[in-house]
Formats: structure tokens, C-alpha cells, sequence
DNA sequence: AACAATTTCAACCGCGGTATA
DNA sequence: TTATACCGCGGTTGAAATTGT
């Protein structure tokens, strides 16, 4: 099958849309709606494409758009949407009330990855590889957390202090103190201070853990049974299943 | 002030999914 | 079932704006 051009070319206009015609567009879409947009255009006088007059509304002249500058909020809700969705702009969208998919992949492309890369190339100095836990189906010992209290807030193994917290997924990554991203500031193990199974191992389905070294913090959850870290990177990635009273090992840092 | 380099962002392009004849 | 048309999405482009020299 050959798909026809969206548009024929020929009479129709390109590029970017004049006062003139934003004014018609409104105006034909607050009488008439957008149910076709493919007829739009000849409907409402316009020489443009029903592909280029949609991206102009959806984009740009929707009244219910917010523009200017995305707050701080808004840029570490899309950097946690993207570490979860990916690509997936709209989406990722759907999340931030009146900001369209295009502007989110913008301010991603121009601010939030190259933030993001600097980051990262900051973080890989100082990487730290995390061993796969170790579940313990029955008996325990000093290195492992035991669930005795499914409302135990603290608990102390003889490697790390350990406490055992409530942990919201996805909750909010805290400020890190500029000095963590300075030259000095060497990765030193006793900095780990924890790992956090949240809500206790009674409920499996309702495990998370997350991972702490200096004010930085790794987010997992579970899903099925298994735990997986909700960052791509294949270096801090568990695969890990835990039942129901099960008591966890905690990583070599 | 002039020019070059870089960044921003609106708009376009092509593809995949879905509806329809 | 197949061909076609349309819509929406994500990748990309390029002009305009900004920043650096």
C-alpha cells in the first residue's frame, strides 16, 4: 500500500503560523470543534494541512496550556517519568497538567538530559555495584534482617545499621549537597547507611526498598514478586523474589 | 559592534495503530 | 479480508534567539 501525503502540497502553506491564521483556527474550532481535522482547514479557510493546524492547537493555541518556564517540581517529575516510561512524551504528558508532549520532549532534549548525562558521568566515578541480595527462607543471623515486628521502625545488624522505614515508591529524591558531586568527595562504603525494606516482608505485595549512600537515594519496587530498581541502569538491578516472611541479606556495598 | 557557536522550540515528517468502506 | 484514510505519537529539523569571543 502507498499512503497518500498527509497533504497535498501543492497551494498549501508551510512553516510558522501568522497572528492571521491562529485567529481563524480559534475562532473555526470554538464555533465548529475539531472532529475532522483533516477537513478543518478547507472548512475554515486556511492553506494549511489538517496535520499542521492540529499540531498548532494542541501545541500552542489550546487555551487550557501552560507556558513559560517549568517550576523544579515539574523537572524531577519528568525526570522520574521518564526513568519509568521512557520516550513515551505523551504519557509522560498526561501527567503534567497543561503541558503538552511536544514542550516535555523539548525541555528534555535542551535541559533535563544534558543535567541528567552530567549527572551521570559524576555518579559513574564513584559507581558502586550492589550484589544481589540474599534471601533467607528460614533461619537467620547477624547480617540479616529478620522480620520480627512487621511495625519495627529500626533494627542493627553487626555490618550497617539498618532501618526499616515506610518508603512511598517514587517518592521525592532529595537535594544533593554540591559537595557530593565535587572531585573530592570520594565514594566511601561507610557513607551506605541504608537499606530500607519498607512495610515489612509480611505483605509481599507491598515491599519496596530503597538504597541510600550520602543524601542520594535508589528507589525499588516490586512487581509480581520481583524487585527491580526503577532506573534503567543495569548496574543497580536486582532480581530478586521474596515471599511472605521471608527476611532479606543486605547487599556488599 | 560584529561574527560565530550554541541553544531553544515550533513545526514538520514518517510510522504505527485504528476505523471504515 | 483487504485497501484506504485518518489520527496521534516520537524523532528530527531548522529558523530565531541567545551567548560567547
Amino acid at each position: 500500500m502507498v499512503r497518500a501525503p498527509c497533504c497535498e502540497k501543492m497551494g498549501l502553506k508551510k512553516g510558522p503560523w501568522t497572528c492571521e491564521e491562529d485567529q481563524i483556527l480559534i475562532s473555526y474550532i470554538q464555533k465548529h470543534g475539531h472532529s475532522n481535522w483533516r477537513a478543518l482547514p478547507k472548512q475554515a479557510g486556511l492553506l494549511r494541512c489538517g496535520k499542521s493546524c492540529r499540531l498548532r492547537w494542541i501545541n500552542y493555541l489550546r487555551p487550557d496550556i501552560k507556558r513559560g518556564n517549568f517550576t523544579n517540581e515539574e523537572e524531577e517529575t519528568i525526570i522520574k517519568l521518564h526513568e519509568i516510561l521512557g520516550n513515551r512524551w505523551s504519557a509522560i504528558a498526561a501527567k503534567l497538567p497543561r503541558r503538552t508532549d511536544n514542550e516535555i520532549k523539548n525541555v528534555w532534549h535542551s535541559h533535563l538530559k544534558k543535567r541528567l548525562l552530567k549527572t551521570d558521568k559524576l555518579v559513574s566515578k564513584n559507581k558502586v555495584r550492589l550484589s544481589k541480595p540474599k534471601i533467607k527462607r528460614s533461619d537467620s543471623n547477624s547480617s540479616t534482617i529478620t522480620q520480627s515486628d512487621p511495625d519495627t521502625s529500626t533494627c542493627t545488624t553487626s555490618r550497617h545499621n539498618i532501618k526499616i522505614e515506610e518508603i512511598e515508591s517514587l517518592d521525592t529524591m532529595p537535594e544533593i549537597d554540591e559537595s557530593f558531586w565535587s572531585e573530592e568527595a570520594a565514594m566511601d562504603d561507610e557513607t551506605y547507611t541504608t537499606m530500607v525494606p519498607s512495610k515489612s516482608l509480611t505483605n509481599s505485595n507491598e515491599l519496596s526498598l530503597q538504597c541510600s549512600f550520602n543524601n542520594y537515594e535508589e528507589s525499588f519496587q516490586q512487581s509480581n514478586g520481583y524487585i527491580s530498581n526503577l532506573d534503567d541502569g543495569m548496574d543497580f538491578w536486582y532480581d530478586i523474589f521474596i515471599k511472605s516472611g521471608d527476611s532479606i541479606e543486605l547487599p556488599q556495598f
